[in-house]
DNA sequence: CTAGGGTTAG
């Protein structure tokens, strides 16, 4: 219309401009505005209203002040959307003092006005000030509509406030509100966020008409409450049903796989997703990423950063992070820096990638370098930065930094310390042998410790083969969570490497007494594309019997150089020699043969194993890197091991 | 002709 030189007039402007609102474009609604400076109509109220809401919802706040504060003749239309904006962006004190000065100018607000207050406040994740705008529009005489219920439930949800969930469902039952699609939907929600699962199943099985937001609510709610299988299956019934789904329904059961340990369903969701025409958007790449990342499915992982730049999403700030965090972890950490480099606007969550990826391969400098270059480019940390920066002075032994970030974390930063926090420290300090220094800081914690500060303390007794400590950590633990079957491995591998064979069968009785087996020992490699899976003594890879004889004929030579494996590190009181037929049979070593087998001389090896390293595996992954001349990454619950030339990264110290 | 709502994301 512009290029055909038709004039515009105060009718087209709103409408045009309520486009670029609707798609958050920017750059045309910049280029309305200059139209509209020159077409004379720059003072026509519906023209000004709606430019400040196009700038409101572009989250340009201070170019839509300039607007309304320009505005001759401020209507309710233009005071809601500048509400709405403060309140949408965390500026309650502006959106309050605001909404007061619209009354008190003589223009009072209508449904659409208090509606958009509640949305703005949800929106900014505000749970208290949402439930509370609710009821003072009560009190003030306005009823609500469906809009409103489904303004204020995402803000209950994070409340984890059931009661104000179920007076306000009542409030939709009393009022009619149930045929309402997106009233549905937001229930189902908010009830999956408080972790009611019978009362969201009873929303939803009450729907009168199918809708596929509802579904993919249920979907999500399941995952989110740990039924996953329950997920998947009602998934699969709605496709099998022909209920439309949709990019939303895909990525959230993707998202259900990839957080709940099934990744590799996650990649073949994902393949079947884009076999049906779905095309995944900027959030599906985030939540399929982790997936990859958790098995060092690096293949697939560079697919999705091709696909992210060909679909032209790279930029979006949640997948440029998430490739940075899936080079890291698949061990290209110099791969994670490069994407991290070309991300143009980075946020918190980019940084914490980046951070935690030196941290994970041990690289403590480097992570404190990011962290200091985060500071200096203004991006605030949160308390994953120190989480990172924390656990990366442990991995390295850095007392005297670690002691100092921990310091400014409340006192120049104004965060709270958290059980996490306080793990990294009892990990820092017990890494380095200071026992007693890492028990006094439990003891002079201001809450209780979690499970996760005394399994740091746990761990270090291990390192340390302290008994009396570990007992004391263990015994809270078995308190914390009776059924972690780690906790009593490693209990009884404190007692093992002491010889203290009775208490080792103690250990062992209880946890057979509850019931509990020790978690196998789990590793992953990709081969050709391919990944594969190996568990502890299981012997049913099809190559296992190569893999045998290559890591014995290995073993034979590690003993002719005089080298032996410690064998302290297996649970069993039996012969020494069985002792190293056990460890043969450890996954991560498995994974090694394979990998070996698999791959032309020279070739870097990348394993993932789903517990920790054994100090066994460790010695012989060195010897195998150095008489294969081969690197090899091996990553393991807590960080990246680095062998080559007979030399662990880790300078063995995990 | 201009203002308000639900589902996926470290």
């Amino acid at each position: 219309m512009v290029s055909l030189n038709l004039p515009c007039d105060n009718f087209v402007f709103p409408s045009a401009l309520k486009a670029c609102a609707g798609l958050s474009v920017l750059q045309v609604g910049r280029q309305i505005h200059g139209l509209v400076s020159v077409s004379g109509f720059g003072s026509d109220p519906f023209v000004q209203s709606s430019l400040a809401h196009m700038y409101v919802r572009c989250g340009e706040m201070v170019k839509a002040r300039k607007v309304f504060d320009r505005m001759d003749q401020r209507n309710v239309v233009g005071w809601s959307a500048m509400v709405a904006g403060y309140a949408r962006e965390g500026y309650i004190t502006e959106a309050m003092e605001l909404f007061r000065m619209m009354r008190d100018s003589g223009v009072e607000p209508n449904l659409v006005s208090w509606n958009g207050l509640i949305a703005g406040f949800s929106h900014s994740g505000n749970s208290v000030k949402g439930v509370a705008t609710l009821k003072e529009m009560y009190s003030q005489g306005f009823r609500p509509d469906g809009t409103t219920i489904s303004s204020v439930l995402p803000s209950v949800g994070d409340l984890s406030s059931l009661v104000t969930g179920l007076q306000i469902h009542g409030c939709v039952v009393k009022n009619g509100f149930a045929a309402d699609a997106c009233v549905v939907s937001a229930l189902v929600d908010m009830y999956g966020k408080c972790g009611s699962t019978e009362n969201m199943l009873q929303v939803f099985d009450e729907m009168v008409e199918m809708d596929v937001a509802s579904c993919n609510a249920l979907v999500a709610g399941l995952s989110r409450n740990g039924l996953v299988e329950d997920a998947l299956r009602v998934f699969m019934q709605f496709k099998r049903q022909h209920v439309e789904l949709n990019v939303v329904s895909w990525t959230s059961v993707v998202a259900c796989c990839a957080q709940n340990g099934k990744d590799i369903e996650a990649l073949e969701l994902f393949r079947e997703m884009q076999s049906v025409g779905i095309k995944p958007n900027s959030v599906t790449v985030p939540c399929l990423l982790p997936a990859c990342a958790n098995i060092a499915a690096l293949t697939y992982g560079k697919a999705m950063h091709c696909y992210s730049l060909r679909q032209g999403i790279f930029e979006n700030v949640y997948v440029s992070s998430s490739l940075v965090d899936m080079y890291a972890k698949c061990g290209k950490i110099w791969g994670a820096r490069v994407v991290f480099d070309m991300i143009p606007f980075k946020n918190v969550v980019s940084w914490n990638a980046i951070i935690g990826g030196y941290s994970m391969h041990g690289k403590a400098k480097e992570a404190i370098c990011m962290f200091n270059l985060m500071l200096e480019s203004g991006q605030k940390p949160d308390h994953i930065s120190f989480t990172c920066v924390l656990s990366a002075c442990s991995q390295s032994g850095l007392i005297k930094e670690g002691k100092e970030y921990f310091r400014s974390m409340s006192h120049e930063h104004g965060l709270t310390v958290r059980m996490e926090h306080y793990a990294c420290m009892v990990n820092l300090l017990g890494r380095v042998g200071k026992l007693e220094d890492a028990y006094q800081m439990i003891s002079q914690m201001p809450t209780k410790p979690d499970a996760c500060v005394w399994g740091a303390m746990l761990s270090a007794c291990r390192i340390h083969g302290n008994a009396t400590l570990g007992e004391i950590a263990a015994e809270e633990l078995f308190r914390l969570e009776p059924r972690n079957a780690g906790n009593y491995v490693l209990l009884s591998n404190i007692y093992a490497s002491k010889r203290m064979w009775d208490r080792v069968n103690r250990v062992r009785g209880r946890m057979m007494y509850i019931g509990l087996k020790k978690n196998p020992g789990c590793s992953w490699i990709e081969l050709k594309n391919k990944v594969h899976t190996l568990l502890a003594g299981d012997k049913s890879h099809p190559q296992m019997t190569q893999i045998l004889e290559r890591l014995n004929r290995l073993n034979v030579e590690m003993h002719k150089s005089g080298q032996f494996p410690d064998t302290q590190f297996v649970l069993q009181d039996v012969e020494e020699q069985e002792k190293e037929h056990i460890l043969c049979g450890h996954s991560e070593k498995l994974a090694v043969g394979l990998g070996l087998l698999n791959t032309p001389p020279g070739y870097p090896l990348r394993v993932i194993k789903n517990l920790r390293i054994c100090g066994d595996c460790h010695g012989t992954i060195k010897f195998i890197a150095k008489f294969e001349g081969r690197q090899i990454f091996v990553r393991d619950t807590n960080r990246f091991h680095h062998f080559q030339d007979g030399v662990c990264s880790c300078e063995d110290y995990w």
